[in-house]
DNA sequence: CATTTTATGTAGTTTAATTACATTATAGAG
DNA sequence: CTCTATAATGTAATTAAACTACATAAAATG
């Protein structure tokens, strides 16, 4: 279904991540929606100078239509839209030019690796209006406990969290299997935060643990897609879609997106938790460093 | 074969962007205007998300003045600019970095992470072209097992990197402890590499592991500090200084650059051992995939 | 020093984006 | 079928963003 319209990018008014990233959501819109998705996606080029006015005349939908559209495609707003197409059209072609290919010799395959991780990070960088960092911190400024969720590969994205946050003087734990997981939540505290780690977000044993802690009370931040199951669970969504080509020799450069989101939470939990963390930050390194630092 | 002129659709460009075009006409712009000039440039990732009031705040001018700005520079509107920084911002090039300051608010304090990992990565892309990467996938195709060593946060990658060569089908082990590390190596074999992560390449045990493991005839494959004592034991090093500046709110961005590393050092393998290991990641991608994909 | 030119700000206008609420359609239970 | 509940959509009002016209101040010129 959607297989045979990947080559359309040929047509050079956009192939763009975003346009799958809608074509893949097409069937859970409503028919207005879907009007306005349809629209976007075959006329993306004016698309993005468009007004939201313009939208609504051209799909024959009222305005506020065309924000829920936006909505359910996990954006803030219009305006956010507007910034992801743009975004989205200054690649026309470059997901094609990243992937490794089976004859490429070592250098070619380092340098696209690479490159393909630069672009998972400039992706983040035009998602980051829309996350709810402030939300998120303020729950955690007040939390007991955080516990850092993720199974098999996000599992060392939430080991590495864990061990950032702790530094920070918090109680930190993680659940890292099923078992566990559904443990932990079941003797989840209201005052307690859960960091859930998750590319689909449709593990079942995973988003039945969460929606048990939730009933219980804790946060839930999810780093996933925003239209998965456990994102419907979650207390604070960021939006962590997974990457829509999937080559065997295609990276995982989501999860850079992810541990640096993560940086950004606890830089910005410090900030908020004031001096003392600070100097917990300050007497974890100094405990490294003065380790070797003595004799040069 | 394909397109040999990989970068040049864009660079090639030449100062299209639109920072480099905003330097080079800062001469003939009146005095509030440059003040305007000069706050994107040094803010472009916060003033992707601005508005004309905020970007009118910041500067301590007026909003017409703002516009004038615009106009000056040969754009519409505000709006216009806006859309020609979003695709600017699309360049991973003209990310600065900025550290992290005390008094930033979360958001500010998020971008700037955001910024340096990007910065991270990009100053990774420079470097490649002098690291072993044939030399040490040479190596690791012959290898009886690969042993991943790091200590504390290193260990992180250290795992992460485990779990991403054994998806190829190849032994693979950790030695994340110092006690652990000095145990293998004292029994490694010369059909072994093993593969070490180290911000500074200076904790003892680490190097007299190494060091034993090198004199059995075992490859070291460091990334580290190339000034270090571990680089010097090493039998190839891939250049990861630890970041000059370290602020305590400086997020570790450089181990980014080592999990990319490694993943090119994962792919640059996958393809040298050809066609089992692409069958290998097939197999473990599918395990995972199917797992759920089955019922939607 | 008067006069013109240029630079900037103030206040108001227009348009865009969003919210709150009302209405209509749709699906499910009896 | 009909009634109720829920989802989908639209209308009208609100808020905020972008822009314009005009006024004032500063600099430059004769």
């Amino acid at each position: 279904m959607q297989e045979n319209n990947k080559r359309k990018n040929k047509e050079g008014q956009g192939g763009n991540s975003l346009v799958k990233r809608i074509e893949r959501q097409l069937g859970q819109l409503s028919r207005s929606e879907k009007r306005v998705a349809q629209w976007i996606i075959e006329n993306v080029a004016s698309a993005v100078d468009a007004s939201i006015s313009e939208v609504a005349e051209a799909t024959q939908v009222s305005q506020p239509t065309v924000i829920r559209f936006c909505r359910s495609m996990g954006m803030t707003g219009f305006r956010d839209l507007r910034t992801h197409l743009i975004a989205a059209m200054q690649r026309p072609d470059n997901y094609l030019h990243n992937d490794v290919a089976i004859n490429d010799d070592t250098d070619d395959a380092v340098v696209k690796v690479v490159e393909s991780s630069i672009r998972a990070l400039v992706d983040l960088r035009t998602l980051l209006s829309g996350m709810p960092f402030q939300a998120a911190i303020d729950k955690m400024v007040n939390a007991r406990q955080l516990i850092f969720v993720g199974l098999g590969a996000s599992g060392y994205v939430a080991r590495d969290a864990c061990h950032k946050f702790f530094r920070l003087g918090i109680p930190c734990g993680t659940a890292l299997d099923s078992q566990t997981i559904l443990q932990q939540s079941a003797i989840a505290r209201s005052d307690e935060v859960y960091v859930v780690i998750s590319h689909m977000g449709e593990w079942a044993e995973m988003v039945d643990g969460m929606r048990c802690a939730r009933d219980r009370g804790a946060t839930i931040i999810a780093l996933t897609d925003p239209v998965s199951s456990l994102a419907k669970v979650a207390t604070w969504v960021f939006d962590c879609h997974p990457p829509e080509d999937t080559n065997v020799f295609t990276p995982m450069s989501s999860r850079l997106a992810q541990l640096t989101l993560l940086d950004g939470l606890q830089i910005g939990l410090a900030l908020e938790l004031g001096e003392q963390a600070e100097e917990n930050l300050k007497l974890t390194k100094q405990a490294l460093f003065s380790k070797w630092s003595q004799d040069p």
